[in-house]
DNA sequence: CACTTGACCTGTCCGC
DNA sequence: TGCGGACAGGTCAAGT
């Protein structure tokens, strides 16, 4: 579930309620994948330090605290990091949590700030980990050598975007902006979305795609990535933020979620089919598949 | 090598 | 209502 905007959105709201607090405890409920870390490693590294900041990149969320180490996290499908003061119970009004009491079924990992506050990792399907590591070391993870640029740094031009996914003139483009290795963040929401926006097949091969499209598909992919961490990301079933609270940016969403409803640009319905393994939308009046002869 | 497919897990929904 | 199968937002390893 958790893409870019999403991700984001839990580092906003981490940054606002972290910050300077102290680790006092931690509770594992599920290791060693969620959290591999040794005990001894945790007592020393992590017990009495302090939060610095909370940082993103691509999808991995890193907590840098003090004595130079860092908690690194990657939520990936049904991943949440929720934070909860001293009463137990989801910020503002009950409707706008997901999730009651923690811990919960789902809860992997437990940590207690100095100011009796917690922080909670859930992962119902367990794909996503926690990892303790000296912060200089963040650079050295394979996913961090291999990923691409940020799609909403200035950086990241149209010469350079498309220099990038030519690399995958081969594949069919919503394979090509999955890869994380084009450019970072973008998961099957936003590439639904941003294909529709470009009035790009899925399914087209990239070498099918001329440069000027490719160029509109990054300003869909910014559009759409920005939009949504406006709106506080994207909640299907289980993401939720560091209150615990749904976005909203399915309500505006164009095709995702969006089969049988007319197409808002042309009328025709929307349609859901499979491309790169993964379920797609898209508007079969307005994204037309296009072969090379 | 470049690209696609399956595996990792649990929960939910749909059809019989 | 019960049960089997398909499917779910990400990434990696294994296979073609």
């Amino acid at each position: 579930m958790p893409e870019l905007p999403e991700v984001e959105t839990v580092r906003t709201g981490l940054s606002k309620l972290i910050v300077k607090k102290i680790f006092t405890k931690v509770t594992v409920f599920d290791s060693p994948k969620s959290f591999p870390n040794t005990d001894s490693e945790v007592d020393q590294f992590l017990i009495g330090s302090t939060v610095l900041a909370v940082a993103r990149r691509a999808k991995l969320l890193m907590i840098h605290l003090s004595f130079d180490y860092s908690l690194v996290i990657h939520l990936k499908m049904t991943g949440q990091l929720v934070y909860r003061g001293e009463q137990n119970f989801g910020a503002g009004h009950p409707n706008d949590s997901l999730i009651g009491e923690l811990p919960d079924r789902s809860t992997r990992v437990q940590f207690e700030f100095s100011d009796g506050s917690r922080l909670f990792f859930n992962d119902q399907r367990k794909f996503g980990w926690v990892k303790l590591m000296p912060t200089v070391e963040i650079a050295n993870l394979k996913f961090m050598q291999t990923v691409g640029p940020e799609p909403l740094e200035p950086g990241l031009t149209k010469k350079v975007f498309i220099e990038r996914i030519r690399k995958r003139n081969n594949s069919v483009v919503k394979s090509a902006i999955l890869d994380q290795s084009t450019l970072a963040g973008v998961g099957n929401i936003y590439a639904d979305e941003s294909l529709w926006g470009a009035e790009i097949h899925p399914a087209t091969r990239v070498r099918d795609v001329k440069d000027e499209e490719l160029a509109e598909l990054l300003k869909q992919i910014k559009f759409v990535l920005a939009l949504s961490i406006e709106k506080g990301g994207s909640t299907d079933r289980n993401y939720v933020d560091a209150e615990g609270k749904r976005g909203s940016y399915i309500d505006f969403a164009r095709v995702f979620r969006r089969e049988g409803q007319p197409c808002q640009r042309c009328g025709y319905l929307i349609e859901k089919i499979r491309v790169a393994g993964r379920g797609t939308h898209f508007c079969p009046n307005c994204q037309i598949e296009r072969v090379s002869p």
